[in-house]
DNA sequence: GCCGTTTTCGGCCCGACTGTTTTCAGTCG
């Protein structure tokens, strides 16, 4: 059982648990769905976490939860689990994926139709529904989501009680990707100014409308949620919905003990019995009465701010100035490869890396393809290329750029299922440093698979692994590989880890960001711009580093070109 | 069922909206 279904089979428990009696079950439910938030949100497999005999060291996975995983590794079933659900059918669990269909509607449904399985459905709207929701794209690239919110965003400001307007939510935190755009309003009419937003003429379909909030559907199932508030405590309003709800519970039971009750109102006193309500209209100030520094909205997932926000310990993110190079550019150098060319020539690249203010870059094409070429073959192509960047460097020289300074020559390599390098190391020594990649073969065992990353690795040349898990948003997902060994790898052999800034990729994901900064792992940032205009994706690579609670000092190119080619050259 | 910078026992976020509810249950974020 991967973490996907551990998590949805700890769901249907919850699920279960409140179906035969939520008012006495009301603690276990919550128990047992921040159990499944925490599974889903692993970077390694509860399986092996099992081996290690670590189970309990998940939060919110207690001695109960622990002992039923347990025997499902152990015995493949867990007898409790089994007594919980047994009697509701699995379409129970299913329906729940459809909007506004909680637990008891959907007992609700399968017991008026008499329903065992989806087909017994066939005919009613839950079975047209229940069959889209499955092929459905649930989440939104953050571009894309930016995009929406912009475009509605520019309608709103046509209505002139908007007084202030932002986009909130997962697209404020900065996620990879996005599900409901959340936008909120600063007003002294919320009236108008939701009657106006339900008015969007993109909006198929107003899902609620009432005198704080309103949610529309547009085209594509994309919804967006309004939340409005006076200026006055508009600073709550932003810290409530930009959420994550994790970030809002963790700060609210902290609050708590303090005695204070939190909503997007703002700040209530519990032992005084007036109903006062504190106001706040910046959010810095409602983090500060709490008693703690502003927190970063990437850093909002209950993983640890609060407490570093308390004890003035927050990270100093990176931010987009900081980067002095971009480190996967793919140019239309014609290199024979079998995979995709660029599109823009190496003077255009160098160009653009100008404008962005970069002091150097490195051109990464794929290499060129193994079976059309022999050895010799593969080497003259080097060769060529290498005489082209060594050619253009001069010429950078010699120009009138303001900040480039150097083009590196360097290339992506595939790496076999066994780790083997798809040049030779003779065509090696031609590259002033190399990055290694996975792009086939992506289903062997996780230790095949570490044995792989860390055998291509295995050369001065190859210094960063680039796009790690391989994984593409919403089509393909991560492969398995120890990344504890991986990181430690990286430290101990001095090899940089890629964020790949694609935003189909973003890769490493965020949360193994974290892992690997909390291991002292040096990363890099690449766009892997097959296009000059591609170039300006780095921000989304900073987003992910952000998210990863990474600071300036743990990206190899936010260095200055001088120090950068020191490290290249100790190797 | 989980958890601890007041606790190993006694707590557990907070409010909006819909539908059919005449005072609340269910769902959502």
């Amino acid at each position: 059982m991967n973490n996907l279904e551990i998590a949805d089979l700890l769901r249907a428990v919850a699920a279960s648990y409140e179906l035969r009696d939520a008012v006495r079950n009301k603690f276990k439910i919550v128990a047992y769905e921040r159990a499944a938030d925490a599974v889903e949100h692993l970077t390694s497999e509860t399986k092996d976490i099992w081996d290690e005999g670590k189970l309990e060291e998940i939060p919110g996975v207690g001695p109960s939860i622990a002992q039923h995983l347990d025997e499902i590794f152990r015995t493949g079933t867990s007898k409790h689990f089994v007594d919980t659900m047994k009697n509701f059918p699995s379409l129970v669990f299913d329906l729940m994926e459809l909007p506004k269909i909680g637990p008891k509607t959907a007992l609700k449904i399968v017991q008026e139709y008499k329903a065992k399985t989806i087909t017994d459905l066939k005919g009613t709207e839950y079975y047209a529904a229940l069959i889209k929701s499955q092929k459905e794209i649930k989440r939104y690239l953050l571009p894309y989501a930016l995009g929406f919110a912009e475009e509605i965003i520019a309608w709103m400001q046509k209505n002139k009680e908007v007084i202030r307007i932002d986009p909130l939510g997962s697209l404020r935190r900065k996620a990879s990707t996005v599900g409901d755009i959340d936008i909120s309003v600063a007003t002294n009419n919320p009236e108008r100014v939701i009657n106006h937003f339900v008015n969007y003429p993109k909006s198929k379909k107003t899902i609620e409308q009432g005198t704080h909030t309103s949610s529309i559907l547009l085209p594509g199932e994309v919804q967006v949620d309004l939340m409005v508030q006076p200026v006055e405590s508009y600073g709550s309003l932003l810290q409530h919905f930009t959420g994550s709800k994790h970030h809002n519970i963790a700060l609210r039971e902290y609050a708590l003990k303090k005695g204070l009750s939190l909503s997007e109102y703002g700040i209530r006193n519990i032992k005084t019995r007036t109903s006062n309500i504190k106001q706040f209209s910046s959010e810095e100030n409602f983090y500060n009465y709490l008693g703690m520094d502003w927190i970063p909205p990437e850093l909002r997932e209950d993983s640890g701010e609060i407490e570093g926000a308390v004890s003035h310990n927050l990270p100093d993110l990176l931010k987009i100035s900081d980067v002095k190079a971009d480190l996967q550019i793919h140019s239309d150098f014609d290199i024979e490869t079998s995979h995709d060319l660029g599109e823009s020539s190496m003077e255009d690249l160098v160009e653009k890396a100008d404008i962005l203010g970069y002091e150097y870059i490195a051109f990464t094409e794929h290499n060129p393809s193994k079976s059309r070429h022999n050895e010799k073959q593969i080497l003259e192509i080097l060769k060529r290329k290498k005489a082209r960047i060594e050619q253009l460097n001069y010429s950078i020289v010699k120009s009138k750029f303001k900040c480039i300074k150097y083009v590196f020559n360097s290339l992506e390599i595939d790496l076999s299922s066994d780790g083997e390098r798809s040049i030779p190391d003779s065509a090696m020594e031609l590259l002033d440093f190399a990055l290694v990649s996975i792009h086939s073969n992506f289903d062997l065992s996780t230790d095949k698979m570490t044995k792989r990353v860390l055998t291509g690795l295995n050369h001065p040349k190859a210094k960063i692994f680039a796009h790690p898990t391989a994984r593409k948003l919403n089509e393909r997902e991560g492969v398995e590989l120890n990344w504890p060994e991986i990181f430690e790898f990286a430290v101990k052999f001095n090899k940089w880890i890629e964020i790949n800034a694609d935003p189909m990729r973003l890769d490493l994901p965020d949360n193994l960001v974290r892992d690997a900064v909390g291991k002292g792992v040096k990363l890099t940032l690449g766009t892997d711009a097959h296009h000059a205009d591609m170039m300006d994706n780095m921000i989304y690579g900073v987003y992910v580093g952000r998210r990863g609670w990474a600071e300036r000092s743990d990206i190899i190119n936010t260095n200055k070109f001088a120090d950068f080619k020191n490290f290249l050259e100790r190797g």
